[in-house]
DNA sequence: AACCAATAATTGGTCGACCAAATATACCAA
DNA sequence: TTGGTATATTTGGTCGACCAATTATTGGTT
């Protein structure tokens, strides 16, 4: 009561400090965990406190500390065994520090970094596509670039179908780590691509022709041709996106 | 009460089908959900059911549904506001169907494909240091790869300080979205390295040698030799790797 | 009828309590 | 002393209840 009278008293000056309370309770406990492994506390390979002990310390509740550990375990940071502990990861503490703070900021992505890791990406895939396809992932693919077809025929938008096509590559490339990857930064790709409306009529007919070519070097187990076809494709979507964002 | 002494009878029937079990809660409920998308009852772009209606409709605490949208909020398929409700992300159904499948079995990386990505986004780091390196960045690097150097010469492991020197200079690349990849599949890396022991005295000779010619091609600003280096380097470790694995 | 304020219902966030599995401890027998 | 078993404790997992913010509803005023 009394506590709810001075907040409004004080309310010009708690304005002036919001700005630090931005940061979400998990990434303070993130940062409040970082603080124990760089302080010496805790070491790589053995065990954190319970998570019981990390509340109390860190004066909140149990559940934000289960968010943070989850989050860090996400990462790999962490590894949680049921009703045994949560053990850091091998790697290194020196390297750690780097990798939490990385963590935190993991969503700064600019859409430059975006484009440029994305053409990296999908050359590979690309290549590893032509080379280890089989005739079942022809007829996938063939399949996807079908269904990308008729729909923009129809004068569709077909932003999914595209991805889908792409995807369906990363899998025929038959590298997890690289389709989890590349799984990891579509939905931010697909978050600018609607934001720059890099997919309009003009293009669409341009894009069609490119998958084909691409899907022709696949079949044709061509890595080199394939891996170019997909930059050339790819490059035309960035020049474009270049230059919606320069409006 | 019942329940229970039906299932004391029927404890030999259970155990055939306790092998589908093994699939965690929260996955259990990723699958619902996908379910609850393809069928129609959930189009991207409106509002998730509230969490209480989920739980109710599938059968489960509250608990397991949030954990279950938290991690289809990491991969960016919904995105949650705060006492508002679970938006279901802009990327299409169609997609979603191939994401959402493929978050289930995300961990599932394998060495091969683990090593195969590590060389080719460190091939992109190294070429990119080589091209946006400042003096400043320089320094940096000298003072990681001189910490490599002084824990090895002494004899001591220095796992830490290799992978450590990567990512300063994943860091000079200046590509967000690369160094975050790197940092994901990183720890995986640490894993699998001292599974194998792939970082035995006979090799951190060579290794420094690799180190330290990397680093020349980075201060010479020379972008293809320095992603060759780095290939030359990473390739050793995919072959010693293959070596110990076949043991 | 239109608009706005006050109130009621809804919703995600948080917390504490309970559960079952895993571990540590104590105790007894050989 | 040693080995194993039974018990006690610890631990992460789960659940239901409460909280504050948001949204929907309602009632009254203009």
């Amino acid at each position: 009561m009394v506590d709810q009278l001075l907040v409004n008293q004080n309310r010009t000056m708690i304005d002036k400090f919001s700005e630090v309370k931005v940061e979400s309770p998990s990434d303070m406990i993130i940062r409040q965990i970082r603080s124990l492994i760089s302080s010496g506390e805790l070491k790589p390979g053995d065990k954190l406190p319970p998570e019981r002990r990390l509340a109390e310390k860190f004066g909140v509740g149990r559940s934000q500390v289960r968010d943070a550990i989850k989050k860090l375990e996400f990462y790999g940071i962490l590894k949680t065994h049921p009703q045994s502990g949560s053990v850091v990861s091998g790697i290194g503490i020196v390297a750690l520090e780097g990798l939490i703070t990385d963590v935190l900021q993991i969503e700064e992505h600019d859409f430059r970094s975006l484009v440029e890791t994305r053409i990296l990406l999908e050359k590979q895939t690309a290549s590893l596509a032509a080379q280890r396809r089989t005739d079942d992932d022809i007829v996938h693919l063939t399949n996807a670039l079908r269904a990308y077809e008729d729909k923009t025929k129809r004068g569709e938008p077909a932003v999914e179908e595209d991805l889908l096509f792409h995807i369906k590559i990363a899998e025929v490339g038959k590298n997890n780590v690289l389709k989890s990857l590349m799984m990891i930064i579509t939905p931010d790709i697909v978050v600018n691509f609607n934001k720059y409306k890099v997919c309009n009529d003009s293009n669409v007919n341009k894009s069609l022709k490119e998958h084909q070519a691409i899907l022709d070097h696949i079949v044709n187990q061509d890595p080199v041709k394939a891996a170019m076809a997909m930059e050339l494709h790819l490059r035309d979507v960035l020049e474009f996106s270049k230059s919606m964002k320069s409006e």
